[in-house]
DNA sequence: TTATTATATAATAATAAATATTATATAAAA
DNA sequence: TTTTATATAATATTTATTATTATATAATAA
């Protein structure tokens, strides 16, 4: 097929859950398989744009919320401004940098995360609970934006 | 003062700021303080109007905001509606039910989190990055939501 | 005390992200 | 070809949040 396989898996999913596609849709889909920038909705309508210039904001919204409901990608919800989406659906975190909306990956170790989660986390909900996605979020600024800050006097 | 001291600790804060302490404003603080529920802006402003019908959610959302910019309540991001605040910051996560909303506390051990965070976040990250919030989420659907729906076949 | 200044609030308007609606286009099936 | 379903485009709507402006309140200075 290709050389993504990140691609590749949303595209067999794609199949697999009966959805057609679309030239547009195939475009997002690539967009957000091959980026590293979490883009938002806006950011991927602009890349869209460049191939099919006639594409609505409304398709980008439908193509992403599809895709988010299938868990092939993930939305990050920052403090200030729009969703992110990642099409790296695989265990990691997210580092936010509230000033220029930059979000770096936390590589998060599987082994240590399963432990954290399986005896801290699991057993203190009620057993009924379903857990189908997780969130963690380091907010704060970001080597180039820390250092233009006055610097701390104490 | 009085017996909550999540208040005290804010009301010292506010003083310490300069803030004037107005009725409204200590009757949001009394709110977000009490509050175990993790309520939205509107949330707040409806309990406020009870006791001064005239407030406007303006001043709830300059509240909160000024509140969350000191650190004294947390701004909870959910996946499909508006931010919740939470009055309680000690080290603790969220399990956010998708379906009617309800967020419930996931107590976190605060040596396991220390050690998760010192010993693999922290030296992943350029050294000037300065974190100030952090935000663990776990999204799913609470006991109740997941029994109405269809059990799994497979 | 009165005048001045700063801050908080109320009412309203504006912004912008996200969703809904409707009509058209495309593809698949009969 | 006709019918049906789905995807897209264009537009309108919703809603959370922020900005603006004017008023009210409190603090301070004269």
């Amino acid at each position: 097929m290709n050389s993504n396989p990140r691609l590749n898996a949303i595209l067999i999913k794609i199949k697999k859950m009966g959805y057609s596609l679309t030239p547009q849709r195939l475009e997002i889909i690539k967009i957000i398989s091959e980026s590293k920038s979490h883009p938002s909705a806006t950011d991927v309508y602009n890349k869209v744009k460049e191939l099919y210039p006639m594409v609505s904001l409304n398709t980008i919204y439908k193509n992403l919320s599809m895709l988010a409901s299938l868990h092939e990608v993930k939305e990050i919800k920052t403090m200030q401004d729009s969703v992110r989406y990642d099409g790296d659906i695989s265990l990691h975190g997210h580092a936010i940098c509230e000033k220029c909306g930059k979000i770096i990956d936390v590589e998060i170790d599987e082994f240590d995360f399963k432990g954290f989660f399986e005896t801290k986390i699991k057993n203190k909900l009620d057993e009924n609970y379903r857990i189908r996605n997780y969130g963690v979020e380091f907010y704060g600024l970001c080597g180039g934006c820390g250092k233009e800050d006055s610097p701390s006097k104490t």
